[in-house]
DNA sequence: ACCCAGGTGGCCC
DNA sequence: GGGCCACATGGG
């Protein structure tokens, strides 16, 4: 089955909203990015109303906040304490290094803002991705346990690695903006509503696509094995 | 009382 | 290059 049959499919079983990641200014899907790390996204945004009540979420405040008061307002997101050292170093580095215009730091080559993005701690494929597609506006799929998932299930690819299966995307796909982003979120919508870790393959969309129809014990331990 | 969520880094082999 | 573990809150 082909990849845009599926973006299809889905396409007609969710509405995804235009501007699917909420936010007011760049900068926030760039924290929010890193935030949403194995965390749920209604964690994550208590944690982005904090740093907004306080007027905390730019980069010159980030960069310069006292570390406790860090951790207090992102506490609700989990991993409150790593993930507050992760965003002190990340914002003091757009502040000092390009005086905190994401402008700036965009406007170059996607490959090379991938590689420093993924030079700074707490940055990792998925989040670097994430960063350059959803604030950068720059033509990189995002691959997240989602997407693994309904790959590994629906037979799609051979199984791989963060990189093979992000080839397989946008080798497979148009070059279009708009398409990686409502893709990506639509899989995320999958994944939510029925392709979880406990799937309910009854009412998924993809059911006549997937030959799972209810999940066995045995891919579960495949699963955990190799995703 | 469990299980799970839009991962990552560090350590070990 | 992989396998394991810590990191932590909040909702179902």
């Amino acid at each position: 089955m082909n990849l845009l049959a599926v973006y299809e499919r889905l396409q007609g079983h969710f509405k995804i909203k235009d501007c699917w990641w909420p936010h007011e200014t760049t900068f926030e899907i760039m924290v929010g990015a890193l935030l949403t790390q194995n965390t749920a996204w209604g964690n994550v945004e208590k944690a982005i109303k904090n740093l907004k009540t306080e007027g905390l979420l730019n980069i010159k405040s980030l960069s310069k906040i006292n570390r406790k008061k860090l951790e207090e307002a992102i506490r609700p997101s989990g991993f409150y304490k790593q993930k507050a050292g992760y965003l002190s170093a990340f914002s003091k580095h757009l502040y000092t290094k390009y005086k905190g215009d994401l402008n700036a730091f965009f406007n170059r080559d996607t490959h090379i803002i991938r590689r420093e993005l993924l030079l700074y701690k707490g940055v990792g494929k998925e989040t670097a991705d994430s960063m350059l597609l959803y604030a950068g506006n720059k033509l990189i799929f995002v691959i997240d346990a989602y997407t693994k998932r309904m790959c590994f299930r629906l037979e799609l690819t051979e199984l791989g690695d963060y990189d093979k299966l992000q080839l397989f995307f946008q080798d497979n796909l148009r070059n279009d903006l708009f398409l990686y982003k409502q893709f990506h979120a639509l899989i995320v919508e999958l994944g939510k509503n029925f392709c979880k870790s406990n799937p309910l393959c009854g009412k998924c969309p993809l059911k006549r696509k997937c030959k799972q129809q209810g999940i066995s014990e045995k891919l579960k331990k495949r699963e955990s094995r190799e995703l």
